[in-house]
RNA sequence: GCCCCGGUGGCUCAGUGGGUAGAGCGGCAGCCUCGUAAGCUGUUGGUCGCGGGUUCAAAUCCCGCCCGGGGCUCCA
């Protein structure tokens, strides 16, 4: 509870309008009271009637000191960012006056829940004017487990600035953002200016209607459930981002997804790192839910007898799930998630110009991941790198090499001091449809760990050091990834194109119509031809007119669309619709075939997650 | 976390000066056997998010909570 004491000579208030539906009802409209202390009181999340009863001893004192016998007791929240519930809030102010009236005040209240206008008068003597905060006395462990990091970031001071490709730092607010509109989308959002945008996300609507995932009502919010055509988008990924990292170096290793909050090293990471975490008891000890694979790799590599000679050493773990206890207003479909799936990179490097090195790999294989993977055009992700000015003025070349390679200009933060475990930091991040930047690909250059975990190398001369480590998230969550791909479909959509998925990922990337039961069999010939090559084929054999199923195989977002009937079984052309570029195209079988393969190329590739007939299909949404 | 908006059949939504719930789509049944973006008819289906309160009577009013969306300026 705050309370601000002004000792006055008058204060008129007026009642202007309610603000809240609990507002308090008035007969009286204006009030003004003479020879007075005007207590502004404001009630803080947690205060209760212990509380009240101290801040009336308090006043008390004051006002016996001041030789007041009048107070007027006036709700005013601005006292605090942390308040009370409206209802709480009016029951404790209640209770206030009433408890200083009860030591012997005249008291009188202003009502709650209005917007007010006052004047008033304050004395100058130097007692006047008080501030009082009674906080309530504390419960056993009723405080939240908040990590240092997160109160550190809170008053981190940053600057901002742009690089562009001469190697230029140029203030953000002195850019010309001209032909960089996505840039300065990310700019404003990172910067937080504020946006008025009132809509749905274009990918929750679509992540449902395509059966991809919804939300589960049954878990905790944030821990998504998905379906089978989600599940088989997500494994390919999975599988796809998996290998890449693999075919770069790294040894896959997997971990628990729980460790002890009492261990030493754990302990101390978990207060640098800006997340809240899940806690797990088993008997009496209390674990958290991993938040990304670091734990589990650094005691593996604590463990681990390591020469210079293994020297970038790489570790990989697909995080199935990672865990980070979101605010519950930041949870948004597939773009924030509390449990969530990331690949994790690590690299233990031996000195800064080996990590430079690494870093600058791996740079380069998250760029193919978004490019070459997720099919996302350069122009859909805006490249941020993070650093302190220590770290910029002695590896500036290193930065502006990073923003080469990215081939336009990158937002730039950098922060005086080390707050967290890492100098520099880089990201990609997807703008969506609503001017919100999400990361996507980040790669880290953490200075602290090894210490803190014990992790050491053994150097040519026999000497024990400590590496740099590399976090590196190649392709950042793969449900962010499945957010932008859905993103961006939407946003070529309102350009008036043809929003579809990468055919690699497409649940069905060809889908057979027979006009009638007539030509079943035939169909399902080809289609045994065409599954046979490694393409998701599907039959639509329910009895809808031609028209209709073409409709719904459009609006699923089928890559081919086939008709068969007697024509084709007797010339063996198939009129093939390519949805994506909306023409019919005449091609045989085999021509089909070499069609999607000449796609989808080495991609990963996984059978239908469905049965091939659609008339026996559930319905999971819709 | 706080504020605002929303939660009615599987989906999208209508229905609030309190009087016992509707439509379209889907599902099911039937007709149609169909040639590239929604064929026709019938029928099924609802603890009105959950809990409490007010009332003779609550989807509707009040309080609390849960879930979703948006915002974090304002607000006692």
């Amino acid at each position: 509870m705050k309370i601000l004491l002004l000792h006055s000579d008058f204060i008129k208030y007026e009642l202007v309008r309610k603000e809240i539906d609990l507002a308090e009802e008035s007969d009286v409209k204006e009030e003004s009271l003479k020879d007075l202390a005007v207590l502004f009181t404001c009630i803080e999340a947690g205060d209760h009637d212990e509380t009240v009863s101290r801040a009336a001893e308090e006043v008390k004192e004051t006002l016996n000191n001041l030789k007041v016998d009048r107070v007027l007791v006036y709700p005013y929240a601005h006292l605090s960012g942390n308040l009370a519930k409206p209802a709480e809030a009016l029951k404790l102010i209640r209770l206030l006056a009433e408890r200083i009236r009860a030591l012997g005040f005249e008291v009188h209240r202003a009502p709650f829940g209005w917007n007010k206008s006052f004047s008033i008068s304050v004395k100058g003597h130097p007692l006047a004017e008080q501030y009082m905060s009674i906080t309530p006395a504390k419960e056993e462990g009723a405080e939240e487990k908040v990590p240092e990091a997160l109160k550190a970031e809170e008053k981190q001071e940053s600057k901002w600035f742009i690089l562009d490709l001469d190697g230029r730092l140029i203030p953000v607010e002195k850019f010309d953002f001209t032909g960089h509109e996505n840039l300065r989308k990310f700019a404003d959002y990172e910067i937080r200016k504020s946006r008025v945008v009132d809509m749905v996300p274009p990918h929750v609507e679509l992540m449902r209607r395509l059966e991809i995932a919804d939300y589960e009502p049954g878990s905790d919010p944030g821990n998504l459930r998905w379906y089978p055509k989600g599940a088989l988008i997500k494994s390919l990924l999975e599988e796809y981002v998996t290998d890449k990292v693999i075919e770069y170096g790294a040894m896959k290793v997997e971990t628990p997804v729980m460790y002890d909050f009492e261990h030493p090293s754990l302990s101390r990471y978990l207060n640098r790192f800006p997340a809240r975490q899940y806690i797990v008891k088993s008997d009496d000890k209390e674990f958290f839910l991993r938040f990304s694979a670091c734990f589990g790799q650094f005691l593996m590599a604590h463990d681990a007898q390591i020469s210079y000679r293994n020297l970038p050493l790489r570790m990989y773990e697909l995080t199935k799930y990672s865990f980070r206890r979101e605010k519950r207003g930041e949870l948004v479909g597939l773009r924030r998630l509390r449990a969530f799936t990331m690949p994790d990179c690590h690299a233990l490097c031996s000195d800064l110009e080996q990590a430079k090195e690494e870093l600058l790999r791996r740079f380069r294989l998250s760029k193919q991941i978004l490019t070459d993977g997720l099919e996302l055009d350069e122009e859909d992700f805006e490249l941020a790198i993070r650093f302190t000015r220590d770290f910029y003025e002695k590896n500036g070349d290193f930065v502006r090499r990073l923003v080469k390679e990215m081939g336009k200009p990158a937002l730039i933060e950098e922060w005086e001091d080390r707050i967290f475990y890492f100098t520099l930091k880089w990201e990609f991040n997807f703008i969506d449809n609503l001017g919100k930047a999400s990361a996507l690909s980040t790669d880290q250059i953490d200075v602290e760990n090894a210490e803190r975990y014990g992790i050491t190398y053994v150097d040519k001369d026999g000497e024990k050091r400590y590496p740099l480590i590399l976090h590196c998230s190649p392709s950042g969550a793969i449900e962010r990834g499945i957010y932008s791909i859905l993103e961006k479909a939407y946003k070529k959509q309102m350009k008036g194109g043809v929003p579809s998925l990468p055919l690699w990922l497409s649940p069905t990337q060809v889908r057979l119509i027979p006009v009638s039961d007539e030509y079943l069999d035939y169909t399902e010939k080809l289609a045994d031809q065409i599954e046979a090559e490694k393409i998701r084929v599907d039959i639509d054999d329910r009895e809808l007119t031609v028209q209709r199923r073409v409709y719904e195989a459009e609006h699923e977002w089928v890559n081919y669309i086939v008709v068969v009937g007697g024509r084709e079984k007797a010339s063996g052309v198939l009129k093939v619709r390519d949805r994506v570029n909306r023409r019919i195209i005449e091609l045989t079988v085999q021509e089909l075939i070499e069609e999607v393969r000449s796609k989808v190329k080495d991609k990963p590739f996984k059978p239908l997650p469905l049965p091939r007939r659609l008339s026996a299909r559930p319905r999971f949404f819709g």
